[in-house]
DNA sequence: ATGCCTGAACTTGTCAGACAAATTCAGGCA
DNA sequence: TGCCTGAATTTGTCTGACAAGTTCAGGCAT
């Protein structure tokens, strides 16, 4: 942790150019297609070296913001923010900042995970369950023997959204199991156990398996709501009146 | 278009590299956390310059892949293609896809749109209604003298997600309705003034307002679902029995 | 007068070297 | 054994040169 957020907190020439390449290019209002300014002229405005803006367009140029070709110029190709959805913005793993922070990640895991539960007691098949049921198996056997289940709990609800039958739900849902990775742990390490907060979790996941596998889809989305609920109070975060 | 296409085809040795980085990261196994070989092993593996191989690890750095710290090495932050999402790998604007796909994502939209509405209409500020009405003009008048309002239409949303209190929120809707802007020109078009879509449209945004104005916040989310539902009938899109 | 071709100027892409800043490691000393 | 110091190592930045590709202007032919 400590060796991370010095990690996090480094900041060198070129990721700052970066961030003041994009604001410059929001602030300039440029439209999309349109030529940026050259290299040289870039450097002389920033008062840097030429590599360090081709770092930079480097870095934006795998944002999606920017299309260059050699001999031709630098091309606005989508503005910041809008080609690719990240939780943060310096590329670390989210559980690190303030609470309040933490708690919106959550919020939109809340949102997301609610309405996926409900579409899947909708529209789950056989093999859905049975993919569901082994993660939850997983979980189980992981609560005799005291082991970690972080991987197993994540699998889980990708499988639920996979249920879900909609791609896009699922690749979401890989998306946030990947970031919040960490969000998992106090769960399921030896503490957890102890402490009961994986036994905790597991009741609410065979809560949620038993509303998909009813096909009730107003008692999934209350079982995925109240999950989510504990799951911030294990966490400690504030959930601001749901 | 053409020039579009030379652009997205171009390759460079620094695009090529980083994306040999990238899969040999994935083949090589490395851990998250891991550190990887030198610059200098990199540019004798690769057989590339040094610079060419500093511009490969800053495209990973903006995706999230690695960092960097001076002095000491680059480590494995996240594996390729997990630091973001995306909702089509290439990185082009959705609506070029079947039916199903563009369907897929406006339920991912329904959902976290529904969500956020929801809490929209409990924390709304002033200012934050402010935004919402300025908006709402704005379509206002679009109606009026025919005009495109597609990024009033999009404004819209994205005040109603700031108003959510919650960064994350606004952030994905800006990220989404960037990702979908094309589906807004149907309604919006002068075809779509004629035919009445635009001000049904307007309609229904204006129940959206009128709710989170009033802080009813099932008010609000069913006058968004109601929306959500609507756009789709306008795009021709199955709705799969929300 | 218009269109095409050629060469120069310009711009991005790559390579190489030097030095700065930060980290790591090994050796020496208390 | 632990701490400090210096050397080695590694990333960060700058500079210059040359390659590859594009654009633009001028000249020539129709």
């Amino acid at each position: 942790m400590d060796a991370d957020s010095r990690l996090a907190s480094a900041s060198r020439l070129s990721d700052e150019v970066a961030r003041q390449l994009e604001a410059w290019i929001l602030s300039e209002g440029f439209q999309v297609g349109a030529r940026l300014p050259t290299e040289k002229l870039l450097c002389e405005r920033f008062g840097v070296s030429r590599a360090v803006i081709r770092e930079a367009i480097s870095r934006l140029k795998a944002e999606g913001c920017i299309r260059t070709r050699q001999g031709s110029g630098a091309y606005l190709a989508s503005l910041p923010g809008e080609g690719s959805f990240r939780l943060v913005r310096d590329g670390s793993c989210v559980p690190k900042g303030l609470p309040r922070e933490i708690a919106d990640v959550f919020e939109m895991r809340y949102i997301m995970e609610t309405g996926a539960t409900e579409l899947a007691a909708m529209r789950r098949t056989a093999s859905d369950l049975e993919r569901i049921a082994e993660a939850l198996g997983r979980m189980e056997r992981a609560i005799s023997s005291g082991e970690n289940a972080v991987g197993a709990d994540d699998d889980f609800h990708v499988a639920i959204a996979a249920a879900t039958q909609n791609p896009q739900l699922e690749r979401f849902q890989v998306f946030m199991g990947h970031q919040l990775s960490q969000s998992r742990a106090p769960t399921w390490d030896a503490a957890g156990h102890v402490a009961g907060r994986a036994k905790q979790a597991q009741l609410e996941h065979r809560r949620i398996y038993q509303a998909i596998l009813a096909g009730d889809r107003s008692a999934a989305r209350q079982a995925a709501a109240e999950h989510l609920e504990s799951g911030m109070l294990r966490l400690g975060l504030d959930a601001r009146g749901w």
